[in-house]
DNA sequence: TGTACATCAGTGAACGCGCGTTCACTGATGTAC
DNA sequence: TGTACATCAGTGAACGCGCGTTCACTGATGTAC
């Protein structure tokens, strides 16, 4: 039954890829690893040849989600305007899709409660999402771009998963739609201020 | 062994007080039925003399933490500014309190995936917020003011958020200043764009 | 007011179930010569 | 290149455990007369 390396590599990425979107999908408790194992083609008791626990695979999971969100923020042009990139991330595409889901608002009250290695990837991620959104805003000195971003970032993941919890949907639209407009009006306003 | 009405009511609303702690302190799915019996002084047995299922308890449990932060949003005094009431919400008493804590940001993501009953809880508790929010927004028109109280509640969400999930206790202390001061100035901008 | 009976809050053991983890085993792949 | 052996990815049964829920039982409270 043994893999050559190759196979034994790709099945480990597609195990946690599966489990990334799992994990989005319905949360890191409520997702056994036998489903995951089952989803990616195998059965459970193989699940140790490749991790040596459930949070080292929640850690990995967290990590590819929160590359595949930065990626899609980020877009394929060069020079995308903070526009793009929070509407890209309020977006209906994001909170419908758990494939590529930003954890933070997909899992949030329970990466706080993780275990170590999983909070320090939670935690490392809130910082690289923030950079992003930070290196769009020029013409304020670092220490605000800095202030102004972390409240960003707090509007753009409050209003995914306020959108996710309600169950009207056009009230769930309106919680994008709002979200997006006041972040980007309030940034125009703060950088005609300052030009 | 029977307890008399009055004192049968009181073991009711104490079980209703202490799973709120309990779920906003370790969240639902953590929180076993036991755990929280004997956090008041009971065996879990009993449990089903009061509640038909853990579910109903999740719901009962979500509103009383919803009338507990109105109640320390909207203040002991009559005429709270949204100074108040958004600092009240952004506060670190907030973010290390578990006892008087919005379920909003302590159990979001589990909401989101919680039974009918619970996710008819938090998706009212979503529009109660809202509401109070939206009250100290005059000046605008109806439909501004409720656009703009969605993604103020959204920033206030999320902000809570995440400065729970950081390990670092100075970001986390920045991400509640940040957003609040966000918050006010893009009031104060918006109000006076319109006066 | 007193008595007889019904009710029911709370106890503690037991239930079935699904979970994360372990383990003996299989057989194709990798390695040493 | 060929052969003999070691390795190890994957299988499927089993483990201990904690969970939500059920149940027979107890005895104080509530009710009917």
């Amino acid at each position: 039954m043994r893999k050559s390396r190759k196979e034994a590599a790709e099945t480990r990425a597609r195990i946690v890829k599966i489990a990334a979107r799992e994990f989005n999908e319905s949360g890191i408790q409520a997702t056994g690893l036998a489903e995951i194992m089952a989803a990616a083609g195998l059965t459970h008791g193989g699940f140790y040849k490749h991790f040596s626990s459930k949070d080292q695979l929640v850690g990995e999971a967290v990590e590819k989600s929160v590359e595949g969100i930065k990626a899609s923020m980020e877009g394929p042009r060069a020079n995308r305007s903070l526009g793009d990139t929070v509407g890209e991330y309020l977006s209906k595409r994001h909170r419908d899709d758990s494939e590529e889901a930003c954890p933070l608002a997909s899992l949030g009250s329970e990466l706080r409660r993780a275990e170590n290695r999983t909070r320090r990837v939670a935690s490392k991620a809130v910082e690289q999402i923030v950079s992003i959104i930070e290196a769009h805003l020029t013409g304020l000195s670092p220490k605000e771009a800095r202030s102004f971003a972390h409240a960003i970032v707090a509007a753009m993941v409050g209003g995914m998963m306020l959108s996710r919890i309600v169950t009207d949907r056009k009230l769930s639209d309106s919680f994008l739609r709002d979200t997006r407009d006041y972040v980007l009006e309030g940034t125009a306003k703060r950088s005609r201020a300052r030009a």
